[in-house]
DNA sequence: TGCATATAGATGACATGTCATGTGGCGGCG
DNA sequence: CGCCGCCACATGACATGTCATCTATATGCA
């Protein structure tokens, strides 16, 4: 049932490494970045998250929704925020099992002395490194790239069906 | 001191998104499907370098270089494997503070079971994504950044130098 | 030789993520 | 009305990562 190449030839091997090391090593560059700010990558989805809407609160599953996070990740990274004085925690009227998350003074704060600097990061980091058309194209790959992972997420236990 | 624009510009933006989906998506899922085999990316990583060695065998040092991991982590990591019987730490007879890492049958199973389907969920999400010439552009456009991430690794603690 | 310092790696404390499971509120149906 | 099952979120156990610190060995040099 060995239908596909063993390995990957050279060009893809060649591609597929240099995806890999970029993804490990501009992550952990840009959380140490954010750092800074005492702030950790996680933290600094949800603030933005939060700024995005007029009154700087969402319900949680709208919350999670947005970011894409799993429940449970959402609401342990929530209760850690809360700890940290940095959102809140609300109660809904109309339902009594939902929640809203807001950004506390506190949090808004934060985020907006660390944005500055992030954004210069990232511009520095990523943007600067490409001209405007290698980005359009990096861009345009990447999410061709994020279409096929939408394409196929079941996740056949084995190499059972080829394609 | 604001020289550079606030924010990014759409283009840009949606270049960044796409970047931190792409990211943000694509390893659990990778992640995820090593999870059949019971095996971490992290395992899996460390397993492979030990097994492109004739030996299946490195200095601890060694191995950390070649995955470019901090010493820290890769001790932590190296504990649970041996724990879990996968690799096994060996004296380093010339100098009692090195040591070496070698891989155990257990560990030579596990991870010669895994790897066809690894390979084959590698293509399927990434690779079968692109035609060749696109894999190769994308390819090399990583590159290009990741050379921009060497170049600027000092962090500007804050925007002070002008560019 | 004999101590100061550097080096290799281990370890502890803590942040974060995942999976499985718990808990309380809601809604629907007998 | 009352119970059953679902829903939204919380929680606990555990894997993983980071930073700071510890330990033991090796090395340089008086």
């Amino acid at each position: 049932m060995n239908d596909t190449p063993a390995w990957l030839s050279p060009a893809e091997q060649h591609a597929w490494r240099a995806f890999v090391r970029l993804q490990q090593k501009f992550w952990p560059m840009l959380e140490r970045d954010l750092q800074a700010h005492k702030l950790s990558g996680a933290d600094f989805e949800i603030l933005v998250a939060l700024t995005d809407t007029p009154d700087g609160r969402r319900q949680f599953q709208d919350l999670a929704g947005t970011i894409e996070w799993e429940q449970s990740r959402l609401s342990h990274q929530i209760a850690r925020m809360i700890k940290r004085g940095l959102v809140a925690r609300e109660e809904c009227a109309e339902d009594g099992r939902r929640a809203f998350v807001a950004i506390t003074p506190a949090g808004r704060e934060r985020i907006e002395a660390a944005a500055p600097h992030h954004v210069a990061t990232v511009r520095r980091l990523v943007i600067d490194a490409l001209k405007p058309d290698e980005l359009a194209t990096f861009a345009r790959l990447s999410n061709r790239i994020l279409e096929q992972l939408d394409d196929v997420p079941p996740r056949p236990s084995s190499r059972s069906s080829r394609r």
